[in-house]
RNA sequence: GCGGGAGUGGCGGAAUUGGCAGACGCGCCGGACUUAGGAUCCGGUGGGUUUUCCCUUAAGGGUUCGAGUCCCUUCUCCCGCACCA
């Protein structure tokens, strides 16, 4: 017999019987319990990462897991396959999109299968097949169809060294992630989401996501920003109505001039109007170009100018002056706000930089606020003053009568704001999804019917970075008829995000091959929502939030059962190497596929499932992973060399009893395993623990046969252990369990075995070692009967001879008891 | 600036409800086996020391019979958001 285990082997045979045996296929199944585990899936960039594995890793022990446990377990896997680069290797290499994604996806399938994950592959999805985003396509029109999806012109984001539009992800620091350059703004007719109809929804039910990490529904509330306030109708002096938003309507009467985006619609009029005003005219070029980070940073000074023009306050008639300053963005609320420099920060310091007048409005308690010689502004609570009727009142309490007053009066109303925007889908790009519309010269705006769909993508396009979407120069997809009026007419040459085909892709695996349906009901009543989604954090936001806003328009429609897609989430972190982010140019990358060669799947697996708790970060550490590979040895020796041992040992009744010391404690420590790996698996997700208890029972099984010679040991018992510990691999080494399951004679796969349960009475032990402290410390250890009273206990303790020596001329004030853990005499 | 997380041996980490700090692994040291050992098995391994003792969970304080765990103050690091009116 070999003294090592053949890893390459072993691996090798069970992934061909897995795949022979359609081991991990499912089928809806009322007879039994659902669990839907997914893990996100990846951008086929053409081979795994650690990252990868890790999440992978993962998400298997948890399947398997609950496979074991008698779940039916949807388990898939697929391809989030659109993407821009696949289409700069078409514009480097000359390869098309669709053959590299081809290629890209062949190899990293290839490599999943390697590292023996559990998938039905039978469900396998590809976003890019037309079978797929027929149906990303017809989920477009149904948003459409409801108005939530809408075309309007709109500033994006622009590279000018790619010439091509980015995707908001894929701005990092104002910069374009890939070649560095600063972006800029452009301006194009767009398609959006409405997602924001949906913001006070999703923000509501994020409290029922107590399945997801706390932090993870702080950012989505962050995100969505929700402030509640006014807006006041402010007016211009020639008639212009100027509307603000402010959560401080209480402080009106402390407004001593407003300030407007430069962007401001108003801002152009008075361009127009004055065409002398020179500075306002650079200042608005100047602030304009300036790009989006040092636009909106903190750091930025806050810079503005004078337009000339006045504002009347609403209230109190008052002229104000109207400014244009770099700290107001266009994009959120109105484009304007009241300055109340006394009460808030921003305002104050650009009211101390132009010399404008500061006024106190509310008094907090205990405080007498001075606005000739105050520096920093005043947000907290107060009593209103210098601010007519309302003084003298609380300020929450003004706060609503102003609201009412501008009410009645026509100028304001209470108001919500986010800071959530629309969703902006659109992309001047090649390979995503075409966006189902026609555009007519007689009827306009025209959806493609569902029964056209899909719109192909054409394959025979040219791509060169012209800045236009490629799709623009292929005639035969852009010119059609319209469906409406048969007339000539264009297709939309724009993609879509491929957050979009992201934000349903959980919903097709229950019905992968559905030619009638993107998703069927039955199949999709039984299996959604997913039970637990496994990803990494940098999803916290943007698919995250888009799939809970796409699942809650389609429970609208009555498409789904659920309105919220992900139970519980699990997010891990990073794997990194000598603390730092593997990166080529950093030339730290490990590469899965030379680990899963020279040590196995199941090392790579067991070593990233051990080396830290799945939500922290992990640092690679090519020790850790040589100890993997010999722990995975060292068992596989244990289980080959007692094999012949204990085949044909019968099975160790619960409770047995007439065991010797040494068997008693191999029990215990076995069934002690089991309870401790269950827990670790299915309630704390500490796989790290769990196996670290695994490796205890090995310790234990090998002190065992230290102890007790061959031919005078338990079979049963033995057997016992040998059996239960290939169970309680299963999830973590399935290669090896198998391997160790057939080395001990079972029949079948060990992953369709039910999972080890632990025997309640191999956990009865009749001694326990309890600790004496004296005053806190400890100072003796002795072993007492279990399940002895604390009165008991305290007498056992007292009585001992060590224990009177210590408290010789001292006095008992109280001895403390714990049972079975503790006594503490506290003395004088 | 705001929000979140973390800080425990030489290293990764454990301690689940306030009850023996350092499980498990790596590394290191020793022993056995061996022609050999970078294989394997067994054992040791927080620090100090005057060794029936003392110190030790970023630092300091508090609550408690008892604190890594709870409370207060401070420091450091990581992540997210960042002029959101």
């Amino acid at each position: 017999m070999d003294s090592r285990y053949n890893f390459r082997q072993a691996e090798k045979k069970w992934q061909q019987r897995w795949e022979q045996a359609n081991a991990f296929q499912v089928k809806e199944d009322s007879s039994r319990q659902k669990f839907y585990c997914l893990e996100m899936f990846p951008y086929p960039s053409g081979n795994l990462h650690m990252g990868h594995v890790r999440n992978y890793a993962i998400g298997d022990v948890v399947a398997r897991y609950h496979t074991m446990q008698g779940l039916a377990v949807l388990h898939p896997m697929g391809w989030d396959a659109f993407g821009l680069p696949a289409e700069n290797a078409a514009i480097k290499h000359g390869i098309h999109p669709s053959r590299w994604t081809r290629d890209n996806i062949n190899n990293m399938r290839r490599q999943l299968k390697s590292m023996g994950v559990s998938y039905d592959w039978s469900r396998e999805v590809a976003t890019c097949h037309p079978g797929y985003y027929r149906w990303t396509e017809w989920l477009f029109l149904q948003l459409y169809h409801r108005g939530l999806a809408y075309r309007k012109q709109a500033a994006v984001n622009w590279c000018p060294s790619c010439a091509t539009v980015l995707a908001n992800e894929q701005v990092v620091g104002g910069r374009c992630e890939r070649c560095d350059t600063l972006v800029t703004k452009k301006n194009l007719s767009q398609w959006f989401f409405r997602i924001t109809a949906y913001a006070d929804r999703l923000l509501q039910d994020l409290d029922k996501l107590q399945g997801w990490p706390e932090k993870v529904r702080i950012m989505q509330e962050n995100w969505i920003g929700k402030s509640t306030g006014a807006e006041v109708r402010f007016q211009a002096e020639d008639g212009t109505l100027l509307p603000v938003f402010t959560t401080r309507p209480d402080t009106i009467y402390g407004v001593t001039y407003m300030v407007l985006a430069p962007e401001h619609p108003f801002v152009e009029q008075l361009l127009e109007r004055q065409p002398e005003n020179a500075a306002l005219r650079a200042f608005v070029d100047r602030v304009k170009v300036q790009s989006e980070i040092d636009r909106t940073s903190t750091e930025t000074e806050k810079e503005g100018v004078f337009t000339g023009a006045y504002a009347l306050h609403p209230l109190t008639g008052e002229r104000v002056p109207i400014w244009v300053a770099n700290y107001v963005l266009l994009e959120y609320g109105t484009g304007a706000v009241m300055g109340v420099p006394a009460h808030d920060q921003r305002d104050l310091d650009f009211a101390r930089k132009y010399r404008l007048p500061v006024r106190v409005v509310i008094q907090p308690l205990g405080r007498n606020l001075d606005d000739r010689v105050m520096t920093e502004a005043c947000a907290d609570p107060g009593v209103m003053v210098n601010s007519g009727e309302f003084d003298g009142l609380d300020c929450e309490v003004a706060k609503l009568r102003i609201i009412e007053l501008l009410a009645r009066q026509g100028k304001g109303q209470e108001q919500v704001n986010y800071r959530l925007r629309d969703w902006l889908i659109s992309r001047q790009r090649y390979w995503g999804a075409p966006i189902p519309i026609v555009y007519c010269d007689r009827c306009g705006i025209v959806p493609v019917p569902e029964a056209d769909l899909p719109v192909m993508l054409p394959l025979d396009v040219a791509f060169e970075p012209t800045g236009e979407s490629p799709l623009l120069k292929s005639q035969d997809f852009l010119n059609t008829n319209c469906p409406r009026c048969g007339g000539p007419a264009r297709r939309e040459t724009d993609t879509m995000d491929t957050f979009v085909c992201s934000s349903w892709y959980y919903l097709r695996y229950c019905s992968p091959r559905d030619e009638e349906h993107a998703f069927s009901g039955d199949q999709v009543g039984f299996w959604t929502p997913v039970d637990q989604y496994i990803g990494g954090v940098e999803h916290a936001i943007l698919h995250l939030l888009y799939s809970r806003f796409f699942m809650k328009v389609l429970y609208d429609l009555g498409l789904v059962p659920a309105d919220e897609p992900f139970t519980n989430l699990l997010t891990q972190g990073m794997v990194l190497k000598e603390g730092s982010k593997m990166s080529k140019s950093k030339g730290n990358v490990v590469s899965p596929e030379e680990i899963i060669e020279h040590y196995g799947a199941d090392t790579a697996r067991l070593f990233i499932l051990f080396a830290a708790p799945p939500e922290r970060d992990l640092d690679w550490s090519d020790q850790g992973v040589e100890g993997a590979y010999r722990f995975i040895n060292r068992v596989w020796r244990l289980v080959a060399g007692a094999a012949s041992e204990v085949a044909g040992a019968g099975r160790i009744r619960p409770g047995a009893a007439d065991l010797s010391p040494e068997e008693r404690a191999l029990r215990l420590a076995t069934h002690r395993a089991i309870l401790k790996v269950t827990e670790d698996i299915s309630t704390r997700f500490n796989f790290n623990t769990a196996v670290s208890a695994i490796m205890e029972l090995v310790n234990a099984i090998y002190h065992y046969a230290e102890q007790v010679p061959a031919g005078q040991r338990h079979r049963a018992v033995l057997r016992e252990s040998l059996v239960d510990l290939a169970l309680l691999l299963a999830p973590f080494t399935p290669h090896l369990a198998e391997e160790l399951w057939e080395l001990l004679g079972e029949s079948g796969s060990v992953h369709q075995q039910r999972w080890p349960e632990h025997d309640a009475s191999a956990l009865v032990v009749d001694e326990v070692e309890i600790v004496v402290q004296i005053n806190g410390r400890v100072r003796d250890r002795l072993n007492v009967p279990a399940g002895i009273s604390q009165a008991e206990m305290e007498q056992v303790v007292l009585a001992k001879q060590r224990v009177q020596e210590m408290l010789q001329g001292k006095s008992l004030v109280r001895a403390v008891c714990v049972p079975g853990k503790l006594v503490n005499l506290v003395v004088k």
